[in-house]
DNA sequence: CACTTGACTTATT
DNA sequence: TAATAAGCCAAGT
């Protein structure tokens, strides 16, 4: 058997997957776009991460402000609308944020890998 | 159908 | 330490 390919809809498993991964950032955590790539299988793949948050919009129930770069720097904050910044969604959940970048990042950062233990 | 861009990361110079 | 190159995949032009 082939793959049952959609023909209006892209068989994009990769983004769904981390999708799936940022549903599961808990509250007061953040993850780098690298780390859901890794633990996809890709790490060279980070980009997709990111872009797969450009097309996170149309979904509801996506923490995109819980993603940021493995600096913890708000990269993608210039994506967000004014009224809901990254800085101000993750600073509602306890994380401070600073300079555009997430003081104590390294007590933030929530890594899939340890966190959801395969 | 080919080329460019993109919310990144790692390795190399 | 900073700058550059390469790698990954998808979507837009």
């Amino acid at each position: 058997m082939s793959k049952p390919i959609k023909h209006s809809e892209a068989n994009s498993d990769f983004f769904d997957r981390v999708y799936q991964v940022v549903r599961l950032i808990p509250e007061g955590r953040a993850t780098s776009y690298g780390a859901i790539a890794k633990y996809l299988g890709a790490a060279r793949s980070s980009r997709l991460v990111g872009y797969a948050m450009n097309g996170a919009h149309v979904h509801n129930d996506i923490p995109a402000h819980r993603v940021v770069n493995r600096n913890g720097m708000l990269s993608g904050k210039h994506h967000f609308p004014p009224h809901k910044s990254m800085e101000q969604l993750l600073s509602n959940e306890g994380i401070v944020v600073a300079d555009d970048q997430i003081q104590n990042w390294k007590n933030v950062f929530w890594n899939p890998e340890e966190e959801l233990r395969l």
